[in-house]
DNA sequence: TGTATCTTGTGAAAACTTTCACGTGAAAGT
DNA sequence: ACTTTCACGTGAAAGTTTTCACAAGATACA
């Protein structure tokens, strides 16, 4: 299994989501085509992606749908609850910390820090902002596994190196910086300026941008 | 100019943050090699990114700090500012909105809208929360051309159909589902569970994933 | 049982992206 | 002026990802 890219990781977690709108509505089956349309990519592209993980259809049946579903949450960790904390308690990471979607899908946000006494002590729904400096110890008591920074830049790094002495291996940054993490510990960037920045770019250069960012069908019927 | 790849429009817009660091550090000039290391990448990466739009630098020197910045922000269209709106006024729309980022690259957000009776009205700052009803006029009035979309799932495809209908030829959108929009029209995904359930696949298989996520330089001294 | 139809799984090809490596121009110091 | 050093710009090579195309298993139906 080894050598699965990332592009192949994120395109699982599609699959998962589509995979969920189907059984939502009592499919029983799926070929990698109708998989494919609705997760905006191709056919072979589903299979080629499936294939590094094993066999999973049956040929001129396609895929069970919920049978799919379960070797791809147990194959992306989904079977299982995960602990996280969000740090940074600002409107980023107070709408983080509070989506919907990553609860329902396991991901339990268990903790909220920041280091600003105004934010400190509020109470979210039924989480409490805390004090940045109990993290080492909240993060033991509630086993936190995964961090979503959501600070400003000048406090990225620090925060990063903080979570990771205490053991976090796996940083969801959202603040625009570099961060430098050390090797096994996964760290994804989301950068909301530069998708911003990408349109303006597609806006300025229409003849750059030929190519479809856009969302027709890839595939003939 | 043609064919340049996503992959180096979001690393040009990368480099514009580094270099706007820089300069306000008081750099003069940079080189290839200090301008990849600060974001994340290669010198050659940088020199060949940046050969698709002209030369920039001086042999032997590197680049000015201020001429390159300019040259990039030219590229990317942040030499102007931008007409944008916020649809949907939950939390995830409502930190958006306020971002601080955006207004300070020339994003401004000129509007947010809901459907939602309870929201409509709000005031945030100097935002008003708008009856999406309203949308085509204000659209007009305000001249939008840049649309973030922020509702749930279910009326992310009827609301970009609107703004497409009232002229956007770009949107970012961050609701979990695959937009279809016609060709010209530019479309980013952010997509933030799957950030989360690639972080889970990393902590479930940390043999499929030996190759640096993380932050380490990439080049020899 | 045989035939037609469907759709998977997968090597091979094509397309794309990144890295290498070096010719070249520019500056600095002797 | 000459030499040395630096670092850009760029074809070519290497590496990665996507697409193609087809053999083969599975079902349906006569």
């Amino acid at each position: 299994m080894r050598n699965v890219s990332q592009s192949t990781v994120r395109r699982l977690s599609i699959y998962v989501r589509v995979l969920e709108d189907l059984e939502r509505r009592g499919g029983e089956t799926v070929s990698s085509r109708g998989l494919a349309d609705r997760a905006g990519t191709t056919s072979a592209q589903v299979r080629k992606d499936l294939s590094y993980f094993g066999s999973f259809g049956k040929r001129g049946l396609g895929y069970s749908v919920p049978e799919l579903l379960k070797s791809l949450r147990a194959i992306l960790g989904l079977d299982r609850a995960w602990g996280v904390a969000v740090v940074g308690a600002g409107r980023i990471g107070q709408a983080l910390a509070r989506y919907p979607d990553f609860a329902n899908k396991g991901f339990d946000v268990r903790a909220v820090f920041d280091n600003d006494p105004q934010k400190i002590g509020q109470r979210w729904d039924d989480l409490e902002v805390l004090d940045v400096g109990d993290l080492p110890q909240v993060f033991r008591e509630r086993q936190i596994e995964i961090v979503i920074l959501a600070t400003g830049a000048e406090s990225a790094q620090s925060v990063a190196n903080q979570v990771v002495a205490c053991g976090v291996r796996a940083i969801l940054n959202f603040a625009p910086v570099k961060l430098q993490v050390p090797a096994g510990v996964g760290l994804n960037n989301v950068n909301m300026v530069p998708e911003l920045e990408s349109l303006s770019f597609a806006l300025t250069n229409p003849q750059a941008t030929a190519r479809g960012v856009s969302g027709a069908s890839q595939e003939p019927s």
